[in-house]
DNA sequence: AAATCAGACAACCGCTCCCGA
DNA sequence: TTCGGGAGCGGTTGTCTGATT
């Protein structure tokens, strides 16, 4: 999937993008705002073109973005809305909220497509063999075909079911809709599994506090875990305690970093699991981030209490 | 176990659109 | 009204990953 790094002409880097460079965008993007994709880059001590920038902010690390399978329903919509208007993937993407252009665009052309032309060709041959028998007066209701499609494993979680980059795994199928508290321990159970071997990783020597939940983070070296095989996030964005360093941005404004949490809280709890959002509010102060993990059963953390205490 | 294939998707490229001077 | 620059859009490519042979 990653691209080679590489350089062009002007000595940009191209290909694809290191955490340290997202890390860069997030913060830039999130103190000053996006107001000159060209220029941007410059400021923000990215080597990358503007245009390189934009796509990669407005595709995968902007606030709000929504990971994971797309649902039946999604599905449906984008079918049903380019039989109406063409590849307008930006316009489709509209009708789904949390969705890219890219993310539609490439969906439909690795699996939709396919399924809506077979739906197609069925739907003629039915009209066709129809027509023999009836004759139709009028073809307006072919305008709009609905394909009703047997649910797949990748379209099993529903639009109340988190959407995580892992709920697509194989672990969801184990979800037990009746019962939210089994639902997080079936799906998320990383705490009552967690091998004894993970604590003892080096990584994680520091991590003194832990609050019940699902992503675990470790302040020391920059990761956010989901379980002991999964790292979400490596190279995490650390908010300094201490003000000194260029990352403290976030502790120098607390008006700013509040509305940027203010956005998390507004959304939908799926956007916890944005990459790598998550990753970042690991390292967020505690005082802001508890808050934050109470009002959410699906998002908690790890920190090391000794860094910001 | 190795090779091959197909699906998935991040990212690039070139064109068009839009807006301000 | 025209022109230039920036942003946005859609097509396409390149590479990874998992399944299959």
């Amino acid at each position: 999937m990653a691209r080679t790094p590489s350089c062009d002409k002007s000595g940009m880097r191209k290909g694809t993008w290191t955490a340290e460079e997202d890390r860069k965008l997030i913060a830039y993007v999130t103190r000053y705002g996006c107001w000159n994709w060209r220029q941007l880059p410059k400021f923000a001590g990215l080597a990358r073109c503007g245009k390189s920038c934009r796509l990669r902010w407005m595709n995968y690390l902007r606030p709000n973005i929504k990971r994971g399978n797309f649902t039946q329903d999604e599905e449906e919509l984008i079918i049903k809305m380019h039989k109406k208007m063409g590849n307008k993937w930006s316009t489709i993407a509209a009708e789904l909220p949390g969705r890219t252009d890219n993310e539609v665009k490439n969906h439909w052309h690795t699996s939709l497509k396919k399924r809506a032309e077979d739906n197609t060709k069925t739907n003629q041959e039915t009209q066709t063999s129809k027509s023999k028998d009836i004759n139709m007066e009028s073809t307006q209701e072919q305008d709009i075909v609905f394909f009703h499609v047997t649910p797949t494993s990748s379209q099993f979680s529903d639009t109340t079911s988190p959407l995580s980059p892992f709920s697509s795994s194989s672990e969801v199928s184990s979800i037990d809709q009746s019962n939210e508290n089994l639902v997080l321990e079936d799906e998320f159970g990383f705490l009552e599994n967690v091998d004894e071997s993970f604590w003892k990783d080096p990584y994680l020597d520091n991590i003194s506090n832990t609050q019940s939940g699902i992503v675990q983070g470790d302040t020391t070296n920059n990761c956010a875990y989901q379980n002991q095989d999964t790292m979400i996030h490596e190279d995490a964005f650390l908010v300094s305690p201490n003000h000194s360093s260029n990352e403290s941005l976030f502790m120098d404004n607390n008006d700013l970093f509040g509305s940027f949490l203010e956005s998390y809280r507004e959304s939908t709890v799926d956007s916890f699991w944005t990459h790598p959002f998550v990753a970042d509010m690991c390292h967020v102060p505690s005082e802001l981030v508890t808050p934050l993990a109470m009002e959410s059963d699906y998002f908690s953390i790890v920190y090391d209490e000794d860094l910001w205490s």
